[in-house]
DNA sequence: CTACTTGCAAACTATTTGCGTTACG
DNA sequence: CGTAACGCAAATAGTTTGCAAGTAG
């Protein structure tokens, strides 16, 4: 399953381990600003460019993904098990949200479309639980 | 037909009933400048933002709605019940996608997390007739 | 050594906005 | 008429890229 990245073996580099490890700890689906920002107090001398380029590299090797989660700006994740994602309406939270089913809905889809399913992502929005009982 | 206008009561334009127009008869998820450009032919000086205002206005009033779409620019359509989407991997066209079971996967979601669902989306992703045709 | 990776800065792209003018109601 | 909407152009915002210097293997 692993190895068929095409083109580059790539070589390491303390700021690619890093982001990988920071998104790997982290369940915010930060932004490339949030995870720059948070490096930068260990590399002063960071650049924003590198941040997206290593985003870039690590998402095309398959260990991380991009969302587009409905903001203006992408986010991304580590979690690499099939999950959903629900998203407050209000205060914009991302939370990961697991319910089985995956591989029935896209049996389902796949039945009712001419389509080749691969896979299929759901985004929930409603209200988080503190934006909940805030309600105005 | 409707006349539901909620807040601000909008003044009529020819370029806004033209964009609702051509939303409504086009089954494409256009750009802003796919709107722009076919419109050209009827207003030719029309500007790029006057398309941009009237389509955030036209998702304000609810007769419109934007899609993110994974592309690097926003996809709109007017088809308002609620459906889910298709996304080719190859060719990137977007086709529309009826599958019973909305209310249904809401309550399920609601019934497992303590936010408070408020409806969802479903991007099905996976190769469309003509691309799978054509698999290399 | 070599070529991948970095930091920096400039470039790019999609979208938004300020401003003076036009036109709907 | 009054003011929402327009066209134009400049400004944002997020992301990407060219280049010379640094560094992992």
């Amino acid at each position: 399953m692993n190895n068929h990245s095409s083109h580059t073996s790539l070589r390491h580099s303390r700021q690619r381990d890093e982001i990988l490890k920071l998104l790997r700890t982290t369940t915010s689906h930060p932004t490339a600003d949030w995870i720059y920002q948070e490096m930068k107090k260990e590399f002063p001398h960071l650049s924003l460019g590198t941040v997206y380029r290593n985003l870039a590299l690590l998402v095309e090797q398959g260990l991380v993904r991009k969302l587009e989660s409905g903001s203006t700006f992408d986010r991304f994740e580590a979690r690499l098990e099939p999950h959903y994602h629900l998203i407050c309406s209000r205060c914009r939270v991302i939370s990961d949200f697991d319910m089985p089913g995956y591989q029935e809905i896209n049996e389902r889809a796949a039945r009712m479309t001419d389509f080749k399913i691969q896979g299929h992502k759901i985004e929930f929005f409603g209200l988080c639980s503190t934006c909940r009982a805030q309600q105005s």
